[in-house]
Order: C-alpha cells, then sequence, then structure tokens
RNA sequence: GAUCCACUAGCUCAGUCGGUAGAGCAUCUGACUUUUAAUCAGGGGGUCUGGGGUUCGAAUCCCCAGUGGAUCACCA
C-alpha cells in the first residue's frame, strides 16, 4: 500500500472496512504507536503447546503471538483467537483486569491484526483452554479484511495468486505443506542413511539433455550466451558418479517449457539418484523403500486412499514388461510381432490411430502402452523393459536382440512417479544413441535429445555400471496428500499474469 | 492450441420468464462480565470481470476479450 493511499483524496475512494482499518493505524500514529515500529517482541509458548501442556501450565504466565482471527465480544469481557503456526489459541480479555484504556484499545483491534498477549492460563466455564489477557502489544496492523472464515476462501485463482491467504483461512492447506516439507526431509534422511552424497548440479545449461523435453531460454549477457534452463540434471550427476562419487542425489527444481495440467507444472522438483555399482533392480529396492517410509510417516499405513481409490503401499510393488502390460490390455503381443510393419499393421488394426508409416517396432509399442495401458495402472506397479528408441541413456537389456533396455518407471493412480535405470556407460554405444536421436532431431522431433560430446568423452574415462532413478517429488506430495492437482502442493503454481 | 463451464458486496453464495440487486459471514452504531459459526436491535456497502450488440428495458439473450477450472492435445 503506497503512501498516496493515506491521503484524504484516496481514503474516500477505499472500500468501507480498509477505511476504518486505516484511520485507526493514523489514529495510533499520531499518539505515537505505530505498530510497525515494533522490531521483535518475547514469545514463550505456541498455541498448541498452551493446550498440550496445559496441565503444567494451568495458572502460569505465558506469552503467545498471532493473527487475530475470530473475535466475541461481550461488553465488558471479551474473546478472539489468535492463530499461530502451530493453531489456535483463546485469549481471554476483561475491562477490570486491563484497565478502561487498554480494554478499550483492544476493542478497536480488528480481525486479522497480529498481536502479542501476555498471560494466565486456564480453563473457562465451558472447558476452553484460554490465556486471560494482563497485558498485549499490537504487532501489525491489518488493513484488508480477511476471508470469510467459515467457508474460507473457495475461488480457486484467489487461493494461488495470494497463497498468504489460503493459508491463513484453510487450515488444510498448511497441512499439506508440512507433509510435503516432511517427505523431502525423509527422503534425505534415509538417503543421507544409505550414504549418499547430496549436491547440487547447474540450472543454466548450454545444452538442455537428460531428457526429452523442450527447454527455457535464457540470455547471459556478460558471456553473451544463450542458456537453458535444465530439463533434467541426470547429465551432471553421471559425471559426478565418473569422479568416484559413488552415490550421488540432488533434489531440485526442473524446468519444461510444455503445457499445464493437473499433473505439469512449468517448474517442478525432481529427485535424481545414482549408485554406483547398482542397476535398475536396486533402484526398485530403493524406490520402495521411499515410497513405504514416507507413505507410513505421512498417512500412518500402507493403505491409503486417493480422490476415492483405495491403493496399497505395502512393497514390493508389482513388475510387469511392457509388453507383457500391453498384451494384456490390448491382446496385441508384441513377442509375435517382429517387424516394424507387423507392429505397425498390428496397432492400427487395434484402432491405435497416431501410429504413423515411419514408426518402429519399439515407437509403435511404447504408443500403445501409453494409450491403452498407463491410465490403468492403478496399485503401484514397476513398468519394466522399455524400447530402445525412447530411451537413449539406458543399458539394452540382455536377451532382447537390442531392443529393449533396462529401465522402468512407477505408475501410481495412472501416473508416472518415477522413472530408473541401468545407466549406458558404453561411450561408443552412447555416442550412436546420440546421433540417432540427432536424426531424429532432424526429421523433425524437436523433442528427441540433444548430443553431448563433453558427457560421453566423460564416459570414455569409465563410468562404472550405475543405478539411476528420477522421482517427481510434486507427483509423490499429491499422492500422499490426496490432492488432485498439483498446483495444491505447489506454494505459487505458474499462472497468467491477471493484466497480461 | 481446442472444447466445455465459471466470474454478482471484503469472503461464501442466491438471483425465476429480460423489468433498476439479495442472503450469511465480515463491517459500522447500540446492548451484553465465560463466549466459541456468541446472541439481540438497527445501519452502510455493488463499474453484476471488461468491451460491444439486441431491446422501451440486460447480472440475465448474442458477439469479442480477460482470468480461472475441467477435459483433450502436448508432456519419450
Amino acid at each position: 500500500m503506497n503512501k498516496d493511499r493515506e491521503t484524504s483524496e484516496h481514503r474516500d475512494s477505499l472500500p468501507e472496512q480498509t477505511r476504518h482499518r486505516l484511520d485507526k493505524l493514523n489514529k495510533l500514529r499520531s499518539e505515537g504507536k505505530d505498530p510497525y515500529r515494533l522490531t521483535r517482541c518475547e514469545v514463550t509458548h505456541q498455541a498448541s503447546g498452551v493446550v498440550a501442556d496445559f496441565e503444567q501450565l494451568e495458572g502460569e504466565t505465558v506469552s503467545v503471538a498471532g493473527r487475530i482471527m475470530a473475535r466475541r465480544g461481550m461488553g465488558k469481557v471479551s474473546f478472539a483467537d489468535l492463530l499461530d503456526r502451530t493453531g489456535t489459541i483463546q485469549v481471554f480479555s476483561r475491562l477490570d483486569q486491563l484497565g478502561q484504556d487498554s480494554y478499550e484499545a483492544w476493542q478497536e483491534l480488528d480481525l486479522g491484526d497480529l498481536v502479542a498477549v501476555t498471560g494466565q492460563v486456564f480453563r473457562t466455564r465451558t472447558g476452553e483452554i484460554s490465556v486471560r489477557n494482563f497485558s498485549w502489544t499490537l504487532l501489525a496492523k491489518s488493513l484488508r479484511p480477511l476471508p470469510e472464515k467459515f467457508h474460507g476462501l473457495r475461488d480457486t485463482d484467489l487461493r494461488y495468486r495470494k497463497r498468504y491467504l489460503d493459508l491463513m483461512v484453510n487450515p488444510e492447506v498448511r497441512d499439506t505443506f508440512e507433509k510435503r516439507g516432511r517427505i523431502i526431509r525423509l527422503i534425505r534422511g534415509e538417503l543421507d542413511r544409505r550414504g549418499y552424497l547430496e549436491v547440487e548440479t547447474p540450472l543454466l545449461n548450454t545444452i538442455a539433455g537428460g531428457a526429452a523435453a523442450r527447454p527455457f531460454t535464457t540470455h547471459h549477457n556478460a558471456l553473451d550466451l544463450d542458456l537453458f534452463l535444465r530439463v533434467s540434471p541426470e547429465l551432471y550427476l553421471k559425471r559426478l558418479i565418473v569422479g568416484g562419487l559413488e552415490r550421488v542425489y540432488e533434489i531440485g527444481r526442473n524446468f519444461r517449457n510444455e503445457g499445464m495440467s493437473t499433473r505439469h507444472n512449468p517448474e517442478f522438483t525432481m529427485l535424481e539418484l545414482y549408485q554406483a555399482y547398482g542397476d535398475y533392480h536396486t533402484m526398485m529396492d530403493i524406490t520402495e523403500a521411499l515410497f513405504s517410509i514416507c507413505c507410513l510417516d505421512i498417512c500412518g499405513s500402507h493403505d491409503i486412499d486417493y480422490q476415492g481409490m483405495a491403493i496399497s503401499m505395502e512393497p514390493p510393488f508389482c513388475r510387469m514388461s511392457m509388453i507383457e502390460a500391453v498384451r494384456l490390455h490390448t491382446g496385441l503381443d508384441f513377442d509375435v510381432l517382429k517387424t516394424d510393419e507387423e507392429a505397425r499393421e498390428a496397432a492400427k488394426a487395434c484402432g491405435l490411430e497416431q501410429v504413423t508409416v515411419n514408426m518402429t517396432w519399439g515407437e509403435v509399442l511404447n504408443t500403445c502402452f501409453e494409450t491403452y495401458v498407463e491410465e490403468k495402472l492403478i496399485q503401484p506397479t514397476y513398468l519394466i523393459d522399455y524400447p530402445i528408441e525412447v530411451s537413449p541413456l539406458t543399458k539394452i537389456k540382455a536377451g532382447t536382440g537390442g531392443r529393449l533396455t533396462e529401465r522402468f518407471e512407477i505408475f501410481v493412480v495412472g501416473r508416472e512417479h518415477g522413472n530408473a535405470y541401468s545407466e549406458l556407460n558404453d561411450p561408443f554405444d552412447q555416442r550412436d544413441r546420440f546421433a540417432d536421436q540427432q536424426r531424429r532431431r532432424d526429421a523433425g522431433d524437436d523433442e528427441a535429445q540433444l548430443p553431448d560430446e563433453d558427457f560421453v568423452e566423460a564416459l570414455e574415462y569409465g563410468m562404472p555400471p550405475t543405478g539411476g532413478l528420477g522421482i517427481g517429488i510434486d507427483r509423490l506430495v499429491m499422492l500422499l496428500t490426496n490432492q488432485p492437482s498439483i498446483r495444491d502442493v505447489l506454494f505459487f503454481p505458474t499462472m497468467k499474469p491477471q493484466d497480461g
């Protein structure tokens, strides 16, 4: 709120409620009681602590601080609900205890004002644990009316744009984000226990590698250099494996310049980890451990509800090959369909319209999976053995004629939650795969991966056999907090400006 | 990018057949010394998202735009 708004002509144009609050603030300032000048206050107890430790605290004097969320005036007595980060505590104020001036000033407070209260812990006649107001301080004036307390803030537009209001009046929102923080802490704890080093790698990339996705572009002025926001930290993390760190992980933001949905935000948080001397089976064990640990801690059970679906997060998770899954759901058997031509014809006969003339056996298989199977994988399932065409950084699976790779994605509630593989460490093969990706790019596939010759050079020094895993943190949080949209687990989801 | 839906007081929502706008909470005035969605009495508050059109008359019907939501496309 800028200085202009304190002048009289602006005052008159303000909504009634804001005008009243501004008048009160100006009155305080003119009396030398500017609340914004205070720099700190002594807080001895949290709201939930007063309630939890009532037996010990009854009769003791405590200092609490928070936002006034509700008031119930009774004349010479009044009640207020004070909200801090732990919850709500009731403040009981009496005229004869505060004195005329202090009580009148207390009655002048508005919903949303931030106050500190010092007083005695006691239980009211109706049993409510409260703080008897002996003295209080206004810590900050709230100049705008709060959203309604009973219904909360419903308008999704407002909730996402002004998340602070959402957090003030919708307690379950705070709960979701506290759980998000806990999930990330649990993951760090488990990986630290397993001897992983947490690392950070560049967000500004000269080559946006490691995933097939369109990047955001930016520019460095001093170097006169176009840069890309990373779409994945994968190639950097594997360089660290080459460097001998053996077990590394990074939890951080990826940026993909693509469509948005309930499952996609342009920036999102990924866990990526790499373990030398492991493979994709090692990564299945870690995935199960991480999911299970988080689920038990957050939900208290392996049996959870997600949007009306009963999900069992009890390890071990179901494992099924892509060929098997497609056979099960479409009847098409890619063990029998041998050539690209046969695969295309069979899929077309099955009604798959996306099939184009150039598609290979593996691409058809993958398209069949995405079209007919993916959304049906409700219970946690490791979908294994992906076609080589869609897995340019992955080791070939022995005995598949070079068609399939040692890779899995984990699906829950019909969504991809993670992606892992036995990392390709053959520099010759890797160079060929990049060349293949380049051919696809040249043929018009702008999502094909960009060759990274420096990465291949790193492989030439020798990378041990390595298992790698990526888990979408936002989707995991959605799953464990039963939120329907990724925007509900991001404090500030990407939004169009309103006057855009 | 496509389709459908929504947008009314600070917030949550009604608004019939096209006839000058309603409620609850919040706010203001008054009453009230243990309330808790406090209660009681009274008052104020609106660019009906924006622009255009049809009409004697539009929150309401039509067109365009904005923002959001859902679905699809995209996302190996």
